[in-house]
DNA sequence: TGGTTGTTTAACCAGTGGGTTGAATTTACC
DNA sequence: GGTAAATTCAACCCACTGGTTAAACAACCA
């Protein structure tokens, strides 16, 4: 995969059990077992999936007794809304001043 | 890959390279061989590309002459942005009726 | 008709993703 | 110390990714 930071988070936020743990995380901390328990998986798999959010900087991981929960990181769900955010007017049906938009926050910014 | 419309859009959004062909095509539509020009990789590689960002839909090809000019096409990027706009809430610090309000938006939406 | 340009298809390769099962690890409880 | 619970690690499987090169296809030009 690759190594940058955006790309591991979207590639993180492309699974649908991924999305819902994140879902399940908004309404606070859980532990594998919680989180594994409304998929037809094993906690092994959850785990993994874990692992991936982990890595995005999705989640962070805490401990109590034998539990890690899982806690929910918003920052780089902030980082991809910000990527998507320049899109807007493009969406939007307003094209006018998007390409010297993005010509400008693109000077110092590299492909991404 | 999961079929689900988001998850295809995520993972497309999920490599820099095809990042930078959508920064490009913000600007106005491109034929394989101009988007392939920044890159230095085969054009055959990036025609690639451009097929998993036709799958997400988030390109439509046209046809002139030999050449099939790729358009951007902004509606996965609003559902992928309404997407990550419900963690808003959440990455801006108040988490305070967030729980509320993704169980009420996520009571008809199933698992995403 | 044949040649050139633009693009896609096919076959291949190494790496990764998402899942499984089974064993190891860590921590609490008695 | 022994056992049970929660989690991770390891090995494996199969499908897919992202790249390559070589061949095929499509459309224009002379």
């Amino acid at each position: 995969m690759a190594v940058d930071q955006l790309s591991n988070t979207f590639a993180a936020l492309a699974d649908p059990t991924r999305r819902a743990i994140l879902a399940r995380l908004a309404h606070g901390e859980a532990t594998v077992g919680e989180l594994a328990a409304p998929f037809s998986m094993s906690v092994q798999a959850v785990s993994k999936h874990l692992k991936v959010l982990e890595r995005a900087g999705l989640i962070t991981r805490g401990r109590a007794a034998q539990q890690r929960p899982a806690r929910l990181r918003g920052r780089p769900l902030e980082d991809a809304a910000n990527w998507l955010e320049r899109y807007r007017q493009f969406w939007e049906g307003s094209f006018d001043r998007l390409s010297d938009h993005l010509r400008e926050i693109q000077k110092d910014n590299a492909h991404d």
